[in-house]
DNA sequence: TGCAAATATGAACGAATATTCATATAATAA
DNA sequence: TTATTATATGAATATTCGTTCATATTTGCA
C-alpha cells in the first residue's frame, strides 16, 4: 500500500467520516439487523446476497434509534450521497438498505474492534 | 447486530472518526508500507506477527508523507490517544507502528470499498 | 379536488476540529 | 556544560459539521 494516490486517500477519508457518526452509526445498524431479513433461504441478515439486504423506511428508522424524521433524513441523505446505502421507493415510503458488503464489512471490523478492548493485537 | 449499547457506539465513533482524516489516513498507510517489513520470515507487510510490525520515527512519517513535524505529531498523538498505534522508544527517536491487526483490516475495507469504485455489490 | 402521510430541505446556531506558528521539553554527543 | 537533534505542546484561526425548527414537496387515497 505504498503509493497510494492523493484522491484514493481523499475517496478514504470521506468514507470514514461518513460512517463516523453515532447517529448514522445508529442508521447503519439498524439496516443490518437480521431481524428482517427478507431472504427466504437464510435469517442470518449478514449474507451477500442482495435479495438479503436489509431495508427499512424513514419514519421506522426514526422510531428503532429515536430520533426525530428531519435528522434521520438529512443524514440518510449524507449517507446516500456518500454511497453507504441505496434507496428503493414504494408508494410514499422511501426504504433505504446498506450499500453492498464493504460497508457491512466496515462496521463488523469496527464492532469488532471496539469489543476486543484493549487486548494488544 | 440489534442491541448495539450506546457505549460500543461512541467507542466505534470514535474510532471512525480517528480514521477518517487525510493525514491521518497517509500516516497509517505509510506504516502499512512493507518496504522496512523487520520481519525475517516474509516481506509482506501485512503479516499479523508482532515481530513483522512496521515501525518508523516522526521525522520520517513527516518526510515521507510531505508534512511538517508538528502536524505529524499533533495527528499521531491523536491517532495514540485513540489507541490506533503503539509507540517504542529508541534514544532520541520514538518508533510509531499501528496498534493491531483491526486497524490494517479497516484500512484494507475501506480501500477496497473506493477501490471497487460505483460497482453495485 | 382536497386531505393525510411520508419524506426532504433550508436556515441558523453552537460545537468541534485541522492546521500553522512559535516555543518547550527531552535526550544524546562533543 | 553546551550544542544539537528529535519530539511534543499551547494558542490562535478558520472552517466544517450535527442538530433543531419550520416548511416544502411528493404521493396515495377519499
Amino acid at each position: 500500500m505504498k503509493d497510494v494516490k492523493l484522491t484514493t486517500i481523499k475517496k478514504m477519508e470521506s468514507l470514514l467520516e461518513t460512517a463516523s457518526d453515532s447517529t448514522r452509526l445508529k442508521i447503519m445498524l439498524a439496516l443490518l439487523d437480521s431481524n428482517q431479513c427478507k431472504c427466504e433461504e437464510c435469517n442470518c441478515g449478514v449474507c451477500e446476497s442482495l435479495n438479503c439486504m436489509i431495508e427499512k423506511c424513514v419514519n421506522d428508522i426514526a422510531r428503532e434509534i429515536g430520533a426525530s424524521q428531519s435528522l434521520v433524513s438529512h443524514q440518510l441523505k449524507v449517507l446516500k450521497d456518500a454511497d453507504l446505502v441505496r434507496t428503493r421507493k414504494e408508494k410514499t415510503k422511501v426504504y433505504y438498505s446498506l450499500k453492498d458488503r464493504h460497508i457491512r464489512l466496515l462496521l463488523g471490523v469496527a464492532y469488532e474492534h471496539v469489543m476486543e478492548g484493549d487486548e494488544n493485537d
